[in-house]
DNA sequence: ACTGAATATTTACGCGCGTAAATAAAATTC
DNA sequence: GAATTTTATTTACGCGCGTAAATATTCAGT
């Protein structure tokens, strides 16, 4: 009944050595049918684990892995986390999942801490501009490590992320399909590189087709994404300096706030009569098939991104270590249509 | 410029004593100051830093601490997980956070892992009606625990919580003041204890006011409370089967699926003129205020309960060990009006 | 029952660090 | 400058476990 402490005292009330528990535990395929038997009628009567940091400290390799992403409030993160961390534990990987906060100071700890831990892989999402290039540079030197989302040139073993140009040219197109092309709505200080890519991808897109592409800056920094869409939409629209009846955002959380202002000013948004306005946006975020109307966005893939991420990182792990080349993917999108555009 | 990998090696390289260093970062004070400048000088030309995993093999007190949810996909989860986090970093200590993912099987796995790593305390928000009792009970025996949220009777050191008849009662009294007292929208199945809680508040407050309460629940399960909401929405108003023109959700997600159901009929929601509902709810969820329309709510006090749970934890550290009795703390709700009601 | 192969046990060391005791060196006191 | 206090070094052990080498035991096949 009283909790059993180490594998030593485990071994003896079994009655079978240490070091054969220890290889059970290690591959339980490893020891005789008889003794693998003996070992798991013992388990059930006493449950003893191994402790998984004693374990670490001296394996090469190890069962671990980390997840480490920007910001866990926002449910973007929150959900592409909890697929990973899924999928890590189907494939019999234990994860451990972090989440820096916006801050440098909180990364450069996660990557001490996860140096010491000595995982199998890191799946790692940088702050992106605010992260400390050196610190990442030599964590990836002792880790290996899959970039996700925020891609940061030359680090890490490979990075997975969205393809942005195609997330863009889907919207743009569809919105120039139904109706006028969009203007281009983004915060003036965005916190990760995707949104660069995607403004330029938008001005690079409208060119192509000959059309003048009009950005719409809104002032704003850090992760309060919604409220600063939100403000945005009172600015915009009450100095009428909205160039298009259609609005393309960067984020679908600059465009869940923007659509919240719209509301509060009676203004109809959709594809409907009487609508003034269309607004659609991109990353599927887990909220937006609920916002006032629905909102139209390109989805991320996020099976496709997580399935990469784990397969790039177990054909590192099991084919002897690092890859010679780095190995980017970029994952397209997929339109979703609902009410908003 | 290579990474020192040991303390023993970064001990020699700074002609220090390893049991010195060891000290020092034990305690920096404990040394002479002329020692202290001599280690923190070859620390910052060869950056190293003790492995906290082996620290914590050795040591009886550590600085690191645990924080479980159940769901962190969750806003709400996400919300109260940051903050307690934050704190306890300004607390001087390194906090790890796990997520259940709704799954009984996870959770016990998270208990395993934190029990290896001997945390100085853990801030544990159980699954709930899906925990396992015995696993969460030889948890809380080994590992000094406050439970959060989510109460357990008679586990952990200490239960910091809603005060949930609080929270219906702001909200109960407040629709009955300004309009028509509420029927109470919940589903069938909550996963929450704090669900049936406010449940039974509702009732007991209704019927204390001498009124007639009607519960109206929907079919439902699991963690997709804005869909259950959602469609909910439309049953009861295919049916016709809303008693009354006021409805309080048992939280927001339900809340906010709700609304967008009442969006996609045309129904408008609020409490100004041309409104066929007035809506409001409990939790503060981060997304609450940019709903359409944004959803008066009775508030968590996030800061009071991060602030209650680390208080008692590190109470519980410095002043030797456990409790003799359980504490248990209800916060109270913050009522916030917004434009639902 | 005998032989060779497969598996277990014994013994011993290492991981990176905390920590205690005995000893040596340095700083403080008068 | 000698005696006393403070701090550092040396030495040694322990944490819970992996792992290697030598030895002992068990198993399968004939």
């Amino acid at each position: 009944m009283s909790t059993i402490k180490n594998m030593e005292e485990f071994a003896r009330l079994s009655g079978i050595s240490r070091p054969t528990v220890s290889k059970y535990f290690n591959d339980p395929s490893s020891v005789r049918s008889s003794t693998r038997e003996r070992i798991e009628q013992a388990l059930e009567v006493f449950d003893y684990r191994p402790n998984i940091y004693a374990v670490n400290q001296n394996r090469s390799l190890t069962k671990n892995v980390g997840i480490v992403v920007p910001y866990l409030a926002d449910p973007f993160f929150a959900e592409i986390a909890r697929i990973i961390e899924r999928r890590s534990i189907e494939a019999g990987f234990s994860p451990i999942l972090y989440s820096s906060h916006g801050e440098q100071k909180i990364e450069n700890e996660i990557m001490e801490g996860l140096t010491a831990l000595k995982p199998a892989g890191v799946f790692f999402a940088p702050l992106g501009r605010l992260s400390d290039r050196r610190a990442i540079e030599r964590f990836c030197r002792d880790v290996p490590t899959v970039l996700f989302d925020s891609n940061i040139e030359g680090m890490g073993e490979a990075f997975v992320g969205s393809d942005n140009y195609s997330f863009v040219q889907l919207t743009v197109e569809y919105l120039g399909r139904t109706g006028s092309s969009p203007c281009f709505f983004e915060m003036s200080k965005p916190v990760n590189p995707n949104a660069n890519k995607r403004r330029n991808a938008y001005i690079a897109i409208m060119e192509a087709e000959g059309l003048e592409p009009h950005v719409v800056s809104v002032e704003g920094e850090g992760w309060g994404f919604e409220e600063i869409g939100r403000q945005g939409a009172h600015t915009v629209l009450d100095s009428q300096s909205l160039p298009t009846d259609t609005v393309l955002f960067s984020n679908d959380r600059l465009a869940i706030g923007f659509l919240a202002g719209c509301y509060e000013r009676g203004l109809r948004v959709g594809r409907g009569e009487g609508c003034a306005l269309r607004v659609a946006s991109h990353d599927d975020h887990p909220f937006s098939r609920f916002t006032c109307p629905a909102l139209t966005t390109a989805a991320h893939q996020y099976d496709l991104v997580a399935d990469k991420c784990m397969e790039t990182l177990f054909s590192m792990i099991e084919s002897g270590r690092r890859f010679s080349a780095r190995d980017d993917t970029l994952i397209p999108a997929k339109l979703i249509l609902r009410a908003s555009a």
